[in-house]
DNA sequence: AGTCTACATTCCACTCTTGACATGTCATTA
DNA sequence: TAATGACATGTCAAGAGTGGAATGTAGACT
């Protein structure tokens, strides 16, 4: 009741995993594959992290075995707590940590390469964008729509990869064109 | 020579550091200062970080105490080891990270929400990146970019971040516009 | 009956990153 | 001269993330 939780910054990952368990009860093994198509362009996990995370929330009582199947097979389910924690995450505006993307960083550094090098390498980049484009339609062509929760605001997730990558590629394009 | 260095595929802060040394020799202070300038957008790092890999890179000889100064200052610079490895790390192509974000995860998970709640969301994103995008310009009109190497790539570079946050914005209109 | 694939979990060792704590010096200026 | 702020470095604990090894079960097909 009135634990003094003092709630980090990150934690993340336990709250997509918290999100995950919102639609529907799943077992570790489903949420590691609901990682790999859905949340992967957002939240990349490792199946160690996934178990390790939902022996944490179990614990804690965010989460809890709602049912046991065939293999050892766990099916955890969102508690109240659990969603409630969900909903603050989702709220309590916590100001975004900034991302990282090494292939930006990158960037800054092509000036120790030869100019063709640098072309090399916004070729790749271009080759990249490209390829998550196309990628992420043909994800939008295999997902059934009319699904869940997930399906609205899982739509308008894959459009931003969809713009993210066409920003990409054309800015890339642009740079090349930069560097005589 | 021949050492066998296994590689991971990690450790950009160390190539962020030999980056930024490949220029001009520089303190852990300064690398400080130029981290929350130039490069927080693409690689932030916190100082514990910087001085913790400085003393690991000037270990392993990839950069060496070039000079001391006034309060203790070490400035670092560049070796040949260190500007191979760097090359090294631009060239060979690294399959790229993939980058995590908070800000994305979040928006598969707003159908827990009410729309207003949702939309309230959407409306800080417009805001943050308004606030990124303002940020840029200031920075790109306080910039001299006749200065070094950096200044070709860094302009692309911040070309990139404008490019993103008017992307974000966009995006997060058009999705204001899908909830009903 | 044997084999293969998908399902399913646990543990480990390591690196990366954060945030706070701790310490001290030099130059300016009030 | 005393205070202040910029300069400058070092260390530590804990959480976050990676990658791999080890183990085993259920169902389906041959």
């Amino acid at each position: 009741m009135s634990r003094v939780e003092c709630r980090l910054d990150g934690m993340s990952l336990r709250h997509a995993l918290l999100g995950l368990l919102s639609e529907r009860p799943a077992s570790g093994y489903d949420l590691l594959k609901l990682f790999e198509t859905s949340l992967a362009t957002a939240w990349p996990a490792t199946q160690s992290q996934i178990y390790t995370e939902l022996t944490k929330l179990a614990g804690t009582g965010l989460i809890t075995v709602a049912a046991e199947g065939p293999r050892g097979r766990k099916e955890y389910a969102l508690t109240d707590e659990g969603l409630a924690e969900l909903r603050h995450w989702l709220i309590e505006t916590k100001p975004q940590r900034n991302t990282r993307s090494d292939i930006l960083l990158r960037v800054f550094f092509l000036g120790v390469l030869t100019p063709e090098q640098a072309h090399g390498y916004l070729a790749e980049l271009i080759e990249l964008s490209d390829q998550g484009y196309q990628s992420l339609r043909r994800l939008e062509e295999s997902v059934d729509w009319d699904d869940g929760g997930l399906s609205v605001y899982g739509r308008i997730a894959l459009e931003y990869g969809l713009r993210f990558n066409a920003m990409r590629r054309e800015w890339a394009e642009w740079a090349a064109g930069q560097i005589t």
